[in-house]
RNA sequence: GGCCCCAUCGUCUAUCGGUUAGGACGAAAGCUUUUCAAGCUUUAAAGCGGGGUUCGACUCCCCGUGGGGUCACCA
């Protein structure tokens, strides 16, 4: 059996967007599974929207993502090659050069156009089964400008042939492509590989996915602090899936269970939603420095350096951080809000927040700080996490009600609506911070 | 409009003629030590319509309807 040959064959006239992930890892997948070969070949015979910079980004991304290719292509070194076949299907019989009466700017009055034999073409999808087109309405299409520029239909029908692609994976959007190219194959008498068209994945709106839609290229997703390994799951479960109820996939398994047969035919919505929920689930995964590290280029400079000056801590929240968001650019965001700013510095409030609804009496709220701070220094040194804290302050607090101690513990340690609990809190900024921010909170209650 | 493709909870999907139509995200409720997050438990939520075929259709066929793609000297 000849061995698995696919190829991801993008434009670079836009990034690398999450469909063509996709259809990329799709292929990719397939390869590796069959021990086969990845091609990635930059289809840029559009010389006018091609850009470098497009180029770099599906590298890039590409790259980011862990999809490495066997070989790389770039159709604009390859000139030569499409000039030759177009000589042999010229001499064939099965192009030839037209005169053209030019209606549009930019038109040629001489073109390559391919002698269309006018029959049914049928072939099979590997997820659709077979499909048919009657050709006869292609009329002679145009398969090159001249000798030097190649169209699409032309130059991926002989790269296909040339670089012995045995299966081909794409976008639906290229059915309607297929039977010509099947009619340039076979004028070149070239071997016919396996199709499957893949469902358009598609905005909330159920319209194609594009820019409007909000965050589309892949290196966006990066800077936004998604994990490669949660993209590629989450891509991978639009339109394919395991056959069973496992969703968690990392690409190794996903290599395993891979199958054409699986893939779906319909058209599959962006989620966001499960995007994040599958990048936090991963983002739990990550080991203590790389989720630190991930954390620490997401803060601004100048609590960037607190982290780093105190170690001990900045290790302490980290899990804390990875439990409040779903992708690590909410750290960001979070940290400019001023979140994280009291592990780091003394907290400022106003007196009021230190007050639980149940029991808004200054003189009996700071009452029982004292007693709050009295079984704080009941604990040792040593022993002070969250657990020994909590054991040594829960009679109390459940004697005179939970919220009416815990709240303004809380809020006195954090200056927060919202913050971790307690014990946690105590734990991260040790015995002496804790004590002197609960004292701090009785004195600003006591004036 | 022609041609082509598609159609199960709001979303991603399982089911390859016989199931109480399953799972996940999201939502709601509850629990978990005060808030938030996480976690756990529970609930609501689906076979586009009409004909066939069959003892029996979500599943097979046909016709509608709806959605999408494509009709370049772009890819």
């Amino acid at each position: 059996m000849r061995q698995v040959i696919t190829r991801f064959a993008p434009s670079p006239t836009g990034v690398l967007h999450i469909g063509s992930v996709r259809t990329a890892l799709y292929s990719w997948l397939y390869a590796k599974q069959h021990n086969g070969k990845f091609i990635l070949r930059i289809e840029d015979t559009d010389k006018e929207r091609s850009k470098k910079e497009f180029e770099d980004n599906i590298l890039d991304g590409l790259k980011w993502l862990g999809l490495t290719h066997d070989v790389f292509y770039r159709q604009s070194d390859r000139a030569d090659l499409y000039k030759k076949y177009l000589e042999t299907l010229i001499a064939k019989g099965s192009a030839y050069i037209s005169k053209e009466e030019p209606t549009e700017e930019g038109e040629r009055s001489e073109v390559i156009r391919f002698k269309n034999p006018n029959g049914v073409v049928t072939f099979r999808d590997e997820a659709r089964g077979d499909i048919s087109f009657d050709t006869t309405e292609l009329k002679d299409f145009v398969i090159a400008k001249d000798f030097e520029t190649p169209l699409y239909n032309f130059a991926v029908v002989i790269d296909d042939f040339q670089m012995g692609v045995t299966h081909i994976i794409r976008g639906d959007d290229a059915i309607s492509n297929t039977p010509r190219q099947i009619l340039i194959q076979e004028a070149l008498g070239a071997p016919r590989p396996m199709y499957t068209h893949l469902p358009m994945i598609l905005a909330p709106d159920k319209t194609k996915l594009s820019k409007r839609h909000g965050a589309l290229a892949v290196t966006e997703y990066r800077e936004e602090g998604y994990l490669p390994e949660a993209i590629l799951n989450f891509v991978a479960l639009m339109g394919w899936n395991p056959g069973n109820d496992q969703e968690v996939l990392f690409l190794d398994e996903m290599q395993k269970l891979f199958t054409l047969e699986k893939v779906q035919k319909g058209g599959a919505v962006f989620n966001i939603d499960k995007l994040k929920w599958l990048n936090k689930h991963y983002m739990k995964l990550l080991s203590k420095e790389r989720a630190g590290e991930s954390i620490l280029n997401f803060f601004p400079g100048v609590l960037r350096t607190k982290a780093e000056d105190n170690p001990v801590i900045f290790e302490k929240i980290v899990p804390i951080i990875i439990d409040h968001v779903s992708h690590f650019g909410e750290v960001r965001a979070l940290a400019e809000s001023g979140e994280y700013g009291y592990f780091f510095d003394e907290p400022t409030y106003p007196l009021e927040a230190l007050l639980w609804k149940d029991d808004t009496d200054r003189t009996r709220t700071a009452e029982k700080l004292q007693k709050v701070v009295v079984l704080l220094q009941s604990v040792s040194e040593e022993s002070f996490d969250a657990e020994h804290i909590k054991a040594a302050l829960w009679d109390f607090a459940t004697e005179v009600g939970r919220g009416s101690v815990l709240w303004p513990m809380r809020y006195a340690l954090s200056g927060r609506e919202k913050s971790p609990d307690p014990f946690t809190l105590a734990e991260i900024l040790g015995k002496e911070v804790t004590v002197n921010r609960v004292n701090e909170a009785i004195k600003l209650l006591m004036v």
